[in-house]
Order: C-alpha cells, then structure tokens, then sequence
DNA sequence: GTACGATGTTCCAAATTACGGAACGAATTT
DNA sequence: AAATTCGTTCCGTAATTTGGAACATCGTAC
C-alpha cells in the first residue's frame, strides 16, 4: 500500500525510480508492481510499457469514504434549498485527521463566486468548516488536531498565523453556543459560515458552509447565513438516523 | 485489498459480516483488517469499536489517479473560459474500463441547470464525453470497451437500448471527423456536446462537455457549443506536454 | 438469571510466501 | 564500442501467513 501511494505521487513512475524513494530494493517494490497491477489499482503509462500510473480504482472508494450513512444523500436536496435560498456557494467537508476535504459543492448562481477544487482540502483551523466540527469535540482530541495541524501548517507557507489552543479554545466554546462559525482567514475576500453535522451521539460527522465574496457579506447576508445554515446541518443530521 | 472494497461496499461493517461475503476465514479477514486499520485506510465507525469504515486516505490517490501531467490544472482555467462563454455546465470526465467518471465540473449559472454528483459515473455508450473519447480509440479497443459496457448495462435498469456495434461504429467515425459528439439519451431533458483530450501520441485522455437543459438548446446554441467545444478540448490537449 | 446464539479475539504448528542479493538482457547515453 | 541505467528473472533462506479450534464478550430470549 506504501508502494499505491508512492506510485500516486510520482506517476508516471518506473520500478528504479520508485525502489530509489523508498529505499527498498527493487525485486520488492517489482513484486508489489505486479500486485498491483493484477489488483487493477495501476496500469501501465499512456503509451509506456515499464512506467506505472493509478487507475481509477481507487475513485470508486473515495467516494464512499466519508459518505457515512447516506451523508451525500441526505445532504444534497437540503445544500439545493439552501443554495436558493441565499443564492451563494454551499460547500460540504469532512475532517481527515487534521484537514478538511471538500466532498461536495453547489456554485453560486452569481457571476462573482467562490469556487474550491473538487476533493480539495483546507486547513482545519482557519476555515468555518473546521471550527465549525472542532466545537463538539472533546478537549483532549482538539489538542490533538491542533498539535498536529499546526505542525503540519510550520512546514507549507503559513496562511495565517494559528491561534494559540487557549483561543481556539474559547473561540470554540462560543461557536458551539450560538451554533455557527465564521472566518475570512483561509481565502481573502471570502466570507464563509459554517455550522457542523452531528450523529445521533453528537459526534462530528461533516460541516456545511456558505461562502460569499467579501462584496457581498453585509450584516443582512451575514444574518441571514446564521440564521438558515445551523438549521440546514440540523435537518442534515436528522435524516442521517 | 479485497477486504478494502468490501468494507466500502457494506461500511460499516464487522469481521463475521465481512468473511461471509467474502467466503473467508474470519482469522484471515480479521488480520486484513488489522493491517488496514494500522495503515490507516480504515478506522472503527462513529460511535462503535468493532464495525469499521473507510477513512479518507483513497481520497488522496482519488485525486491524483486521472490527473495525467497534470490534466486538472491544465483543463480548469479553459474551462472557466467555456463557461463564460457558453454560461453552460462544463463537465471534465475520464474512462474507467467501461465507464465515464466525473472528475470535474463547473456549474451554468443559470437557474435551471444540468448537475451531476462529483465523482459520479455514467455509461460510456450514451454520453457525448463516452462517444467521444471512444471517437479517437482503435476498432478492437471500442468493440472491448463495447461488449463490457453492453454486458453491464445488461445487468442494471437500461437507460436506453445500446445500439450496435456497426451502428456505433458508424457514428463514431462521423464523431471522429466533426469533432464533437452530441446525445441526449443519457439524461432526458438534457442536451450534451463533447470533445476529447488526447495526449502527444493521439490516445485519448479525457473528454470535455456542455451540458444544456432541452429548452436552453436551441439550433444557435447548438452550433455555438459544436464550434467552442472543440477548439477548447485542443488547447487543453496541446498544453498537457 | 441463565442459556443460547452471534460476534470479536487469541493461539499455534504447518505450510506457504516473501525476501533481497546476484546475475542477465535490453535500451540509452557517453 | 564501452558504460550506465533500467527492467526482469532466479533461487535458497527465512520470515510470514494460514485457518482450525478454543476462548471471550455481548445482546437477547426464555
């Protein structure tokens, strides 16, 4: 399985090259090829014979990963009201360890949009979506995501600077009171509400967001977000059970 | 990795659930999961300790498998341009086996508007992209392509009666030689013209399409989109190598 | 409250499989 | 023409997998 995400990020990739990176030897990484291969989760490089490339074996699972009773399902019909109601983007993520991954997303009607790549992911602490799951969980696993996520943020460009655990902390605290979260931090001029989607134990399943161009976030759109978005994660997480 | 799709297939699931699917020992199964769980590809479901269900690390290879030289990032800027100037669906898919998956997809502004699930597969007999892509492949390739997708369309409700292999042939060249290929048999109300992407040797890569509502496909838009698509799909094509 | 069935887990000896160094052929570069 | 790089094959050793059986745990029915 090394050897899959290996092949992932380095395709098209040959057996030397791949045995070079994982410091194996190449009868080894060879053998895990042929697996492979025979699996159907690689083939042989558009018009190469002795370089690797994924298959799209691996897309028939992602798409149920994350997809916990029927998330997809019962999310869409209310992303679709809720997207007419506010005419702006609605964005559905999951947590995966210290990241969001967007698994789902409806585009504002409006020419000026804010648009994130399919299957994309984002940091945990500075969107609305990620605080927005982080206020119903426990201490001990929000430090444990924050450790990490600020690890992880120290080695790529820093966005912004994270916050320290205490303000997280509190920050969380009020989020999971008034049943929202909001952020401007991840990507400038964008204004995005959050809210989270909970199991029938009130563990964290997905968030739901509005975003909206800075232009357009007046205290009314604001207001009117907040208000409509914990109801919408609310019915989502009714129909989950 | 047989247990992994399975537990993608019943998640969440437990190990006598598993091995009686699979026809194996319990133990076997059991160690299976073991390893997956250390691997991280699996996890203990929400709320319990002996079901698992699929994590989000075959999201990670998802995105990359189909994304040859970077297909993604070369195809998403032209079409942003298409969309501006067709105010249309475009949608990015590439072939599996014998199947269309979705890759990307940027949404008509318009309110009434074609949407496909991100991820989402269709057949390759009926859709503009799957014509299209099969348009540029050799008479073997397509006759393989052909008896699988016959065989499992065969299986699932028909979507409409699959036409010959000469009938399909024939339009195929016609496809090949306009450059464009057009349906409406995939989703009723819905009119779709596609184009391929092909790599330096001419083998197909992935396929473009517009995706118009009946009402909206007028003769002008029609042949807007048959003059557009094409040149889009070839710019994509000459900016991957 | 106890018996039962179903499920998850551990143990162990036999047998299969993986391991990886070395050698080889083919293709490309010097 | 020699040298390097790359993919592939071979093979004895050694480690790992295998799966039946026993054990543990949970929920349920009587």
């Amino acid at each position: 399985m090394v050897v899959l995400e290996t092949v992932a990020d380095l395709q098209p990739v040959g057996v030397s090259e791949l045995a070079a990176h994982l410091k194996q030897p190449k009868t080894s990484v060879q053998r895990a090829l042929e697996t492979l291969h025979e699996a159907s989760w690689i083939r042989p490089a558009v018009g190469e014979r002795t370089r690797w490339e994924l298959t799209f074996r691996a897309s028939r699972l992602a798409r149920k990963a994350g997809n916990h009773f029927g998330l997809r399902e019962a999310a869409l019909p209310i992303m679709e009201q809720l997207r007419r109601e506010t005419n702006e983007t609605i964005h559905l993520a999951v947590l995966d360890d210290f990241e969001i991954v967007l698994i789902e997303r409806l585009e504002s009607p409006h020419a000026v949009r804010h648009v994130e790549p399919l299957g994309g992911r984002a940091p945990v602490l500075s969107t609305a979506t990620g605080k927005a799951m982080l206020s119903c969980m426990d201490g001990d696993e929000v430090a444990r995501v924050y450790n990490e996520a600020v690890k992880a943020e120290s080695q790529s460009v820093a966005v912004a600077p994270p916050p320290s655990l205490d303000a997280l902390m509190a920050e969380l605290a009020e989020i999971a009171a008034r049943g929202y979260a909001t952020t401007t931090s991840w990507r400038q001029d964008v204004f995005a509400t959050g809210a989270v989607i909970v199991a029938a134990d009130r563990r964290p399943i997905a968030a739901l967001s509005v975003s909206t161009p800075a232009g357009r976030a007046t205290p009314e759109n604001r207001a009117l977000h907040a208000q409509l978005l914990p109801i919408a994660a609310q019915q989502i997480s009714e129909h989950l059970f």
